[in-house]
DNA sequence: TTAGAATTGTTAAAAATTTAACAACATACA
DNA sequence: TGTATGTTGTTAAATTTTTAACAATTCTAA
């Protein structure tokens, strides 16, 4: 698979979502544009992102919701899933993990960290709470490669020292403090602020 | 103030929070590259940036960091602040609430609403929570204007016909459920599901 | 006082992303 | 049977966003 563009593996992700949605509720075949409007963008943009992953719809049927499910699988899945850590057990460590509970998907959240004594060795929603002095211990022996970062701001960025040289290959980073790349660790930034600030200058726009 | 690239508006949120940072630390004057490398882009974006709001730096002395943060206020904000809702005082619900706490910006969350008796009547961080019942009420009080979904999935989309009714213009969904635009409402979606899986992708992709 | 280095502001080019257009074909049904 | 309708797949165009290029200017210091 040639690499596919950045905004298409974020819609991939969407796609299968609403796709396993739909299964549930029974249906079997979908059209772009009901898919489009899951989504709410175009039924153009959906088939262009199929067309990109390879795959093929019946012509007035539609594409097969299971099919295309397993082949975003095969896309954006690792055969053996991969293993993630959240990095601080404050509200946004704790919320990640809620939404990742037993939602059957080859990425699964194995560890948190913490340097709260009345976090460390309790269990979150199944998730163990470690002390931080165990990050690369752990990191190691329970082999992950990408680590959600849900520390206080000042910390973030020895944080994503640490995490490069225990081996993590891809860095989520939830503070509001931006992070330098860190050469061979694939970082992706959100903030939250930002996201919030965005939609207040829109709303300003206007009036 | 011709309308922004929406990318522009995002960085300035960024530039304005760096540059808060940096005026904290004494510093009054800096270089588009010091500003680039706050946010790991590059300088010339910071420039174009710059250029798009109307400012202007001193050459070899760089930009008033006082200037552009008052300017960048007079962009992003309006004048009186804008009242913003959290519906929700789940994990993320909170963790809104603990970002945006004693940070003096023109934004202010002032309510948060929610079902759960326990924590309905009582504040978080400064913020009261009210029953879900109020919400047309209080909105319509109190002038707010934005509202953060963090609600249980299922809830979402009636959720923002409600706030729709209720008078809100802008909504940031930060449920993991898509939902489809309302006429004369701004509409920001973010899924931390799918951010994840981006990071995990290309994690995958680089090995 | 002049040469060299550093920095801005801006236009132009390139790259990424979205949207439009439409041919090809399947199905329904007159 | 044949015509109308709906849907896909794909190429081309348009739009948005980023990056490059460089003239103009300021400062430093030889």
């Amino acid at each position: 698979m040639k690499n596919l563009p950045d905004k298409t593996v974020e819609r991939l992700s969407q796609y299968r979502r609403s796709l396993n949605n739909q299964l549930q509720k029974g249906k079997t075949h979908i059209f772009s544009h009901e898919i489009a409007n899951l989504l709410h963008i175009t039924p153009v943009q959906v088939r262009r992102d199929i067309m990109l992953i390879g795959y093929s719809g019946t012509l007035r049927k539609g594409y097969s919701i299971k099919e295309m499910v397993d082949l975003i699988g095969k896309i954006i899945d690792t055969a053996e899933g991969q293993k993630i850590a959240v990095i601080g057990l404050g509200n946004l460590g704790k919320a990640f993990i809620h939404y990742m509970y037993e939602k059957r998907s080859k990425l699964k959240i194995v560890a948190a960290f913490d340097i709260n004594p009345e976090k460390i060795d309790k269990t979150y929603e199944d998730v163990y709470c470690y002390h931080l002095d165990r990050l690369e211990e752990i990191i190691n022996e329970m082999s992950i490669t990408v680590a959600i970062i849900t520390t206080p701001p000042e910390v973030t960025s020895p944080m994503a020292d640490r995490l490069k040289e225990a081996g993590i290959k891809g860095i989520l980073n939830y503070t509001p403090r931006a992070l330098s790349p860190r050469e061979g660790v694939y970082l992706e930034e959100h903030d939250m602020i930002t996201s919030l600030e965005k939609v207040a200058y829109f709303v300003k726009l206007r009036e």
